[in-house]
DNA sequence: TATCGGAATGCGCCCGTGAC
DNA sequence: GTCACGGGCGCATTCCGATA
């Protein structure tokens, strides 16, 4: 048994970019043998899933799974061209809807639509997205139309630029219907927001001190969650006015015509970051963190959200930053993917979480984390068979020039000197110096390749082997700045160069332009790179959403009313009948009858969300105490 | 003209993981 | 246990425009 890597190391990268491998994809003795090993990864690197005695339903999902993958996932041939490269939202649904089960939930789960919610937003990568998959679902004629199928409700950034991009998305796709707020300490009531700013570390602080302060915030947050967040309004950049955090989403009187409620974060990583501060769980960045995470976790309480997904850094701890904390309320999985494991030739490696709330969803996908990695990979990982000179759609001509102008303004070159030089050389007398040094020494390292003439792209804004996926076939991870220069094109990307390299169609040649472009069409290079690097990779992230989405399925609405009745008994009685014990352990407990309760069903619900935030809050360990359907509830329809 | 704040620019690293 | 290598939404300085 190999497993695969996906990782681009400096050699294996530099042979043809076929290396970009899935992260634990299983090949069995009959298949091609790949070139390098890598251990799958361990619990401790972030890729986990509920115990597995959380309830029957699950377990036996799982094992009907562990069975289902002794059949050995092929590798797939990735993308040949660049247009079938930026096919990416019907490739990944056709990958999805391979299997009829999936399928079947997809469509079960996306019935209603969907009711998303971002923070941490960057240019809003989610709502692309979803709108790609809007139109793809729409061409194949799925129920209801791509509007009505994704909604928006709230976006949140703290970065002026992305507010921008932002409310032009609100403002011109949403008919100003949705909210733009910025940083997240805003929704905090002012009360606490004083209190956590007296409690957060100081300027001389040392790191186990900021640890410390910030765990007691996260505490003081967890404590009063409920206070804060019943309510919480912040500034709407959209409306300037204060808006509700939670507008739309709470449960409405038809329990079953409720869309999806998804909320979508690419938290800070600074303190995860490898170019960041390192200070981890005492980075200044935790506290923000820490409003977001207690915010789903009162959020799956009250009802208000069905599941989160989350992005970040591949040092990002998601064990102890999501699925710990979130223990009580939701099933947390954790994968690590990247465009590069797809086929698609970007080196954006990335931790990605899930996380579906237990009282309005199940979980129907493998629960071992090697399982998951492995389930996931067999999906969507293919070979590479491109590189990332496909990404370079500007026309090399009108760069030139551009390039010259650039010079000549900002360098104060002589443009009869610049316009004799052959691109090379332009290149070279355009770049900063230590720029220009840098791509000397690339330059070196590619002379010396197997094959010098193949694909060769490198940041030269970072030394060769500093940055994973420099001086390779692939487009170099993008931070918020950078220099990515393609020997064949002889030339730097320009902005919307990086933009396409994290899958948008702001080229007409890979299809229809994003509604964005009129917008990003007017920022300079620079703010278009700020923009791309701070966002997702559209692909990877896209996959890892319809992976989530085709292995979960709604709770019931009777499931619901049973969770209902079983809060309200439980509330009625004494807490001490609430036995820790049980807690994750939902199908353990007896399930409550509902008419033996003396309750009324059909009135429990509007009662119990209509009651203010404070009533409707429902007690973690409660939330856990769900009684599980069959699995048969959620077979496919035949 | 001095000051300030935001944007642009140029330069840069150390820790965790895995192979040996 | 050692060591090589991968991982990357940074940071400090300079520039420039707005304002008093």
């Amino acid at each position: 048994m190999n497993i695969a890597s996906d990782e681009v190391d400096a050699e294996a990268g530099e042979d043809d970019g076929a290396d970009a491998l899935p992260f634990a994809l299983v090949l069995d003795d009959g298949m091609p043998r790949l070139k390098r090993q890598r251990c799958e990864p361990s619990a401790s690197s972030g890729s986990f899933v509920p115990e597995s005695d959380e309830s029957d339903a699950l377990a036996a999902a799982a094992s009907a799974f562990q069975a289902a993958r002794s059949a050995v996932p092929l590798v797939r041939k990735g993308p040949r061209s660049v247009q079938e490269a930026f096919r990416w939202p019907e490739t990944k649904l056709d990958q999805v809807c391979k299997d009829p089960n999936r399928e079947h939930r997809l469509r079960s789960l996306l019935e209603h639509g969907v009711l998303a919610s971002s923070d941490f937003s960057g240019m809003g990568g989610d709502r692309e997205i979803m709108r790609q998959l809007g139109l793809v679902m729409q061409a194949r004629q799925w129920p209801l139309d791509a509007a009505a199928r994704f909604r928006h409700v709230r976006a949140c950034d703290i970065g002026r630029l992305q507010r921008t991009v932002l409310s032009y998305m609100s403002m011109n796709h949403d008919d100003f219907g949705s909210c733009v707020t910025g940083d997240l300490m805003e929704r905090l009531p002012s009360t606490f927001l004083e209190t956590i700013s007296d409690m957060q570390p100081s300027e001389g602080d040392d790191v186990d001190t900021c640890v410390r302060k910030n765990s007691l915030i996260d505490s003081f947050i967890k404590e009063n969650r409920a206070e804060i967040f019943a309510g919480s309004a912040s500034y709407c950049y959209v409306h300037d006015n204060m808006c509700l955090t939670d507008r739309g989403l709470h449960l409405q009187d038809e329990q079953s015509q409720v869309p999806l409620r998804v909320n979508l974060a690419g938290t800070t990583c600074v303190g995860w970051s490898a170019v960041g501060s390192r200070k981890g769980f005492g980075h200044t960045s935790e506290v923000a963190h820490s409003v977001w995470l207690n915010e789903r976790l009162h959020n799956a309480e009250a009802l208000k959200e069905d599941m989160f997904i989350h992005e970040c850094t591949m040092l990002y701890p998601a064990q102890e930053k999501l699925a710990d904390p979130l223990s009580e309320t939701h099933v947390v999985l954790s994968i690590k993917t990247g465009p590069q494991s797809q086929g698609f030739p970007s080196s954006r490696n990335r931790t990605l979480s899930a996380g579906l709330s237990k009282a309005t969803t199940i979980w129907m996908g493998p629960t071992a984390p090697d399982l998951l990695q492995r389930d996931f990979d067999s999906i969507f990982a293919t070979t590479m068979e491109l590189s990332g000179n496909i990404f370079f759609l500007e026309d090399d001509e009108t760069q030139r020039r551009c390039n010259i102008d650039k010079a000549v303004c900002q360098r104060g070159r002589n443009r009869l000197v610049l316009q004799s030089l052959n691109r090379w050389d332009l290149l070279q007398s355009c770049l900063a110096p230590g720029a220009a040094t840098r791509l000397r020494e690339y330059d070196e390292k590619r002379a010396n390749r197997v094959d010098p003439e193949g694909a060769f792209l490198a940041d030269v804004e970072h030394w060769p082997g500093q940055c994973l996926g420099s001086g390779g076939p692939l487009f170099p991870c993008q931070l918020k700045h950078g220099t990515v220069v393609s020997w064949q094109h002889q030339r730097a990307a320009t902005g919307m160069e990086h933009l396409a390299a994290q899958g948008y169609h702001v080229f007409d040649v890979v299809g229809p332009k994003t509604p964005l472009y009129s917008l990003l069409s007017t920022l300079d290079d620079c703010k278009l790179k700020q923009l791309s690097g701070n966002g997702w990779s559209l692909p990877a992230v896209c996959a890892w959403m319809l992976y989530v989405w085709s292995n979960t399925c709604k709770r019931p609405p009777s499931s619901l009313l049973r969770f209902l009745a079983c809060s309200r008994i439980r509330s009625g009685s004494d807490d001490d009948d609430v036995d820790d014990g049980q807690i994750g352990v939902g199908c353990s407990q007896p399930e409550p009858d509902a008419e033996a309760c003396g309750l009324d069903a059909a009135n429990e619900v509007p009662e119990q969300v209509n009651s203010s935030d404070s009533d409707a809050d429902v007690h973690a360990s409660l939330v856990t105490s769900l009684v599980y359907q069959e699995e048969d509830d959620f077979a496919p329809q035949t």
